[in-house]
DNA sequence: GTCAATGTTTTTGTATACAAGAGGGTTATC
DNA sequence: GATAACCCTCTTGTATACAAAAACATTGAC
């Protein structure tokens, strides 16, 4: 990871991760409301590190905070999911374009290592060390980008949308159509080709046609479980 | 506005709009400290909600909280600066580009109102209207674009930049040469091409070739100025 | 039986009190 | 005279206490 890290004597800094893990795992479901004595109890910490945590996530996007009513988990509908999408398809693209610019050497050789890495992990048949390889892939795109702030952003955002990308790995051969997605993109942005690179990189992520069906499919399956799990 | 107005019973979201003006005109200058105390006397509050003020600008990336050691307006680099306008470019072509296929016959009416504000503006003279119409034309791009998650990130980040982007329209002629890109950016929309209103909005946004240079030499003058005021 | 009004309770928002780390200054020693 | 160690102070981080608003329940009237 490339976050510069903070000496962190902050409570309400590891609290806010806790809880983002949380939220972002289902633990917390989407319009659970997060009360910060219950909080303040399970973490043993007082309320005003617990508060601060809520306002961090608050800004970044994860929870809503109505004022005098509570917090509760943001609840990201299909409709913001697929906006979520349309715009990390675009952000995906940008870093192609710029990679197949600005790409080094080294960054050449750690963006083939990481394709093979996912191929050998499609071949393992683990979707887990697969869904893993393939965070490292895009990751490698990122930094190859030479633009931090961009790389900041794709990051941030693919932190909101892990949960769901990791569902679409679940739609059978996604890992295979990936796989051959993420050749084309290895070598627009190796040959230079930065509007290739853009495209492929573009489509890969969007949802889209007869994925979006299958997007959609998963993850009101999804749902489901969680709705089942709660009662 | 669009932001939907929470009922805002909370002082640390008044706090967090003040500070966030106050940073933006830059009463306080890049690097500034950003005291509790001082900060809690001046606006006769307590320091909770000043501190929930500083996390809020912390996360939005106006501000950075280094631990037990105080909260400090950032300061971003030129290098960082173009980066963020790299992406500024991008994330506005892509509103272009989406609002060319999305945009309705109410919004075309409000776009070409936006677009004759900023004209009458610059007839007038004032260059601070002339920023405020320019604000609003680009916001119902952003509205036109019909993705609401990407209005709020292009929001976000046009926040972040508004000084920089205030700075611009100081160099010479730019205004003039902004209202004619402005112009093909509305032809682009309105008639639907999708590829050419991505385009000249990049081209709107973008710094590069000679506008690079001014705009170094803007920002470092701004910095002066700072500093002569500082010492 | 339902609806409304009022009182109670619970929870958030703010203020204050307390703890602890960072910075600066002074003093003593080499 | 310079450097290092120690203490004092100042500021942030956390806990707790208090205020106020909203939700809930109970009770009374229609």
């Amino acid at each position: 990871m490339m976050t510069k890290q903070q000496p962190r004597t902050r409570r309400a800094q590891a609290l806010r991760e806790a809880l983002e893990n949380d939220i972002v795992t289902g633990f917390y479901p989407a319009g659970s409301r997060l009360d910060e004595v219950t909080l303040a109890k399970r973490f043993e910490v007082s309320r005003t590190p617990i508060r601060e945590a809520l306002i961090e996530l608050s800004v970044a996007g994860l929870v809503d905070i109505k004022p005098r009513r509570g917090t509760f988990v943001r609840d990201v509908g299909i409709a913001r999911l697929v906006e979520m999408f349309e715009v990390m398809a675009d952000l995906e693209a940008m870093c192609g374009r710029l990679a197949a610019r600005r790409i080094t050497s080294d960054e050449v050789k750690a963006l083939k290592a990481a394709h093979e890495a996912c191929c050998n992990a499609q071949q393992g048949g683990d979707p887990d060390a697969y869904y893993h390889a393939n965070q490292i892939f895009h990751d490698t795109i990122y930094k190859a980008s030479h633009n931090g702030f961009l790389a900041e952003q794709a990051k941030h955002l693919q932190t909101q949308l892990k949960v769901y990308r990791r569902l679409q790995l679940r739609v059978p051969n996604r890992v295979s159509m990936s796989l051959t997605e993420h050749g084309n993109i290895v070598e627009a942005i190796t040959s230079g080709d930065a509007v290739a690179a853009a495209e492929h990189l573009r489509q890969h992520v969007l949802i889209q046609g007869e994925r979006f069906n299958d997007f959609v499919a998963s993850v009101s399956a999804h749902w489901q479980e969680g709705d089942a799990k709660r009662n």
